[in-house]
DNA sequence: GAGGTTTGTGCAACCGATTGCAAAGAAAGA
DNA sequence: TCTTTCTTTGCAATCGGTTGCACAAACCTC
């Protein structure tokens, strides 16, 4: 393999017989340099073949172009979406990311954090892991003063913005949507309570409960990892219910446990929506497959991840003040489908 | 912002009395070094709260342990899996992965390779997009002798590894499947053939017909994007034909394509698999929740990113000649479902 | 005890770009 | 013509590790 020699700025310099400094800031567009002499080095390493070695300039300048990304799990049509946003709105700037996953892990997460520290990553965007305690493990971050931005699974923290949509509000309209449609026992398959957006699901819920009169149960709350075998044992759990005592809905905070709930009890001579209504949670994929097609919450993920993204270099480049964004609250819609519609359903 | 002062191998040279150059070794753990005195140095880094600055670092040993990874797109479950299992792999190795995405267009997957060549990744995982033609963007990366592994959509190259799935015999059997199940005009929705896995899946489709003896029918095959659009697409394309001339299977080269294609038709009030059996390909969550259940080859894309960047890893340390191993090819396996069951059907 | 090894450590150059400061040359004002 | 003010450019130090080579001390061997 032949390796060819790496040109450098003294490469350039030497061929226009000008300084590496002249160079070196005439890459950078720098307008102190004359525009001739501009035009001249930008040609010349152009001829050259030149690449600009990062790790010198990052080296001096402290700053490498990159993002960190700390999520859960990238395997899932959300994150991916996120992931997707975030990639273009960096890329549009010229950053870099580096991910990595926690697998819903505290101390997974803390590594991984530590891992960005070391890299020196200008920013860093966070979705939580379900285990998260505490976000201790970013102190180094806060206390370096590199901006941290937190999307979905957030942690509010005064030197940082939180990326999120009304998580609140849209269970609360999910409910709303429910009763109103004739539901009264409307079980709740919720995710873990130390991150805001299963907690601000469940107060939104119980809100709804509340403003219709409708007594609060805690026997129709199910809380689990919300993933396909989750969605599976809520149906079991049902199943085995006096008739009495079941549910006449589900509202489930992510589509997959909704649908392989949805799916277990259809399976099980159940009717949805006649018998229990159904309601997820993302709009995901499979919630406008599934028949009877999912009620469920618009969560725009690309977007999500754009705008912390564009928050982040914003921050970066000092054109925005912590102080003035501490929350971007993205809109979010319910999409209603067949899925909870009892009236309709008798056709 | 209180900014803590950054500590350097000096400092702890310092601290100890002992030179940079020691430290540095000792750091690596140089057995060169005492032992005891490794101790000492490792301790005092702990003590001082040291990290290494990676850029003095890689400016010096030009090494970045960051890999490149090209994608034409994130936002799919299959690429999600992907990712999931090169993240997985990486981090476990040290090494740290800088993704982004082409939106399966040539020019902007050469602007991102360049990105990375400039990045210096110390290797790059390439899936390339439907649009690409040549690997001419790559060039740098062979020239300076930097591994490249293909993945999924590969593009045979003397020193370069493909990590893939047997696409033609996938088909093949998929094919077969629908022959020996009593179809006859099976019509392939194929994506773009510039593509190995397009083109090798069309392959093995018309081997399959060919040993049944079925004369393959140029008119059954409809080239797009396979996005949910082309899908529907074909749909009315299928909807438009003589009752004759229509297909009595559709094979989908992925799950999506098939999946809209079949709700629409289902829609329109066709009986699939009665009238229309199907099949799609990549194992997607949808496929099994779409009714009747998506019969489709099982494609392990974790696996897939585990295995390519475990491979394209030992090549970096060594370990690893090219010339050993060209190509991985991955088990896949055929998953029936319902969608293609043409006899049972008849329930 | 002389000569040969092994072990452990340090010097100083180096990687390639960035930047504060100085200064030469050109243009402008008095 | 003499200052003054820009406009351009370069010097040299700096960022923080890494590494070839030299060398001193300790250990062997006959």
């Amino acid at each position: 393999m032949k390796q060819e020699k790496e040109i450098t700025i003294y490469d350039i310099a030497r061929k226009l017989n000008i300084s590496a400094t002249t160079v070196s800031r005439g890459l950078q567009d720098n307008p102190a340099i004359n525009k001739l002499t501009r035009k001249k080095i930008a040609d010349t390493a152009k001829a050259l073949g030149y690449r600009s070695n990062n790790f010198a300039s990052s080296l001096r300048s402290k700053k490498t172009n990159t993002l960190g990304v700390l999520v859960p799990r990238l395997n899932s049509y959300f994150m991916a979406s996120v992931m997707s946003g975030m990639e273009d709105a960096a890329n549009k700037e010229g950053y870099n990311l580096i991910i990595s996953q926690s697998q819903e892990k505290a101390a997974k997460e803390a590594a991984n954090a530590h891992t960005m520290f070391n890299k020196r990553v200008d920013g860093l965007l966070v979705s939580l892991a379900s285990e998260t305690e505490n976000i201790d493990h970013l102190a180094p971050f806060f206390r370096k003063g590199i901006p941290v931005v937190f999307f979905d699974r957030v942690f509010p923290h005064k030197d940082s913005t939180c990326v999120v949509i009304d998580n609140y509000k849209a269970a609360y309209e999910v409910t709303k949507h429910l009763i109103d449609g004739g539901c009264r026992r409307i079980m709740l398959l919720g995710g873990n309570m130390l991150r805001n957006v299963y907690a601000d699901r469940l107060r939104g819920y119980q809100q709804a409960l509340k403003d219709r009169k409708i007594p609060f149960n805690e026997k129709l709350i199910y809380i689990s990892n919300l993933a396909e075998q989750d969605g599976v044992n809520a149906a079991e759990l049902i199943l085995k219910m006096k008739a009495k005592e079941r549910p006449d809905a589900i509202f489930a905070a992510n589509d997959t446990a909704a649908v392989h709930c949805m799916i277990h009890l259809k399976a099980a001579g159940i009717q949805i929506p006649g018998e229990i209504a159904f309601a997820g949670f993302n709009n995901d994929p499979i919630s406008s497959i599934v028949e009877p097609n999912l009620t469920t919450v618009n969560y725009p993920g690309y977007t999500m991840g754009e705008i912390a993204v564009t928050n982040l270099i914003s921050h970066l480049s000092g054109q925005n003040n912590v102080k003035n964004t501490s929350t971007v609250v993205l809109r979010s819609d319910l999409v209603i489908r067949a899925s909870s519609q009892k009236s309709k359903a008798a056709k």
